[in-house]
DNA sequence: CAAGTGGAGATTGTATCCAATTGACCTCAG
DNA sequence: CTGAGGTCAATTGGATACAATCTCCACTTG
């Protein structure tokens, strides 16, 4: 028997809480909005108990605002906001990039390539979703080669925070071709064990991204 | 009438996990050790709702561990962890003081200067716990004068992850007077606007510290 | 009319109670 | 002796109930 690993979530809170992701990147719970517990709640067919430490998650990474006995609300990001967490990611994910380069195994360069070769395919049939998904596992398998545990969850949570944007950018036909080019640059400077291209690839790539989102974003 | 703020926390969650941090680092709870919530809840003269609600941001901040059915465990930090702590520590404080340094206020500098004087004194009497505070107002007077709200709340983490080592490094005095000249010429460099000599007196300042506990701690 | 006051209703915060799960120990077949 | 299975106490997970707090708005008062 093939190793089927259950994945269900073993308690309600952890459950809630991929809800709780999905429904804020899907725009279900629009940012600014408050979190009513009662009525979520009700809807995940649980109590506001694991609701609540769902909740206090999201609030560790900054995905809601809590505000003590007025309750959670969905977190508005502005474009300060956007160009701040990608400042930090610059920082990050640079050092994880210049770490991961030297070390990486050809296995792990192997994943690489598949997640870059369904991004493409994803791409190319309109499925946002599992394009969004690949390409997470594109840029986190370079990441995670690094072996920083602690710096791969903290950058973790910075794509969290601007997941919403992120689809944003991809829903453009345009913004998909210029990253896959990108992206199989990149792929090739860690072929070739050139961490400081990859790095500036790196750079270059998430620079387009945020410029672009600032010209579509309100200017404050 | 002088305003006199009340600091009391307006909820039971915030008032027990400011004691949960203040157990956590006084080694009260010690690493590795469950966390009872029946025990500590009664301790507190809580219920365990609040106790849990706390322990989530905890966990969020990686200071205890959370396995399902199981319970929350201290986080053990060994040497390769607090050593991939000031890695991160360097890449975000860095980026912070050269951020500050050129936009730094007048009063915001005063109140470093005073910040330092608490330090030598405070460390003068052997009062560490004052020491402690004064010190992380210096270092964040500095951080959070770069206005990049997300990287300070992550240094913040940071620093909260390592704070028994920090009292362990500051309990020996011959430290502490090292600590002090770096601190008073990296206060001279920021008042004279000079970012980059801030930066490598604190790469310094940080490096000194990790290098020190590395000889005291558990070589794994 | 401006500013303050006092509920009513909505919402959050927490205590209590019970169900579910775990882990240690015991039993017993092989 | 060894390991599979069973039992039970300890502990965590979650539902419910109620207390505390906030928000809104009509009302008063100057």
């Amino acid at each position: 028997m093939t190793r089927q690993q259950f994945r269900r979530p073993p308690t309600a809170q952890e459950a809630v809480l991929v809800e709780l992701r999905r429904a804020i990147i899907s725009g279900e719970l629009r940012p600014g909005e408050q979190v009513l517990q009662d009525a979520l709640a009700e809807r995940f067919g649980v109590s506001r108990v694991p609701l609540r430490e769902a909740l206090k998650i999201l609030e560790g990474e900054g995905q809601v605002i809590y505000r003590p006995h007025r309750g959670y609300f969905v977190a508005e990001l502005d474009i300060d906001d956007l160009r701040e967490v990608y400042r930090i990611r610059d920082l990050l994910e640079s050092e994880a990039v210049r770490v991961a380069v030297p070390q990486i195994a050809a296995e792990e360069i192997a994943a690489l390539a598949e997640a870059l070769e369904v991004v493409e395919h994803a791409s190319a049939c309109g499925d946002l979703p599992m394009m969004a998904e690949a390409n997470r596992r594109f840029h986190f398998g370079l990441i995670e080669a690094a072996r920083m545990p602690r710096l791969s969850r903290l950058v973790r949570v910075l794509w969290d925070a601007t997941d919403v944007y992120r689809s944003l950018y991809y829903s453009d036909g345009s913004h998909r071709e210029v990253v896959h080019n990108e992206h199989r640059a990149v792929l090739e400077a860690v072929r070739l064990g050139d961490a400081d291209r990859a790095v500036t690839l790196l750079l270059a790539h998430r620079e387009r991204a945020v410029s672009a989102l600032e010209r579509v974003l309100p200017p404050r």
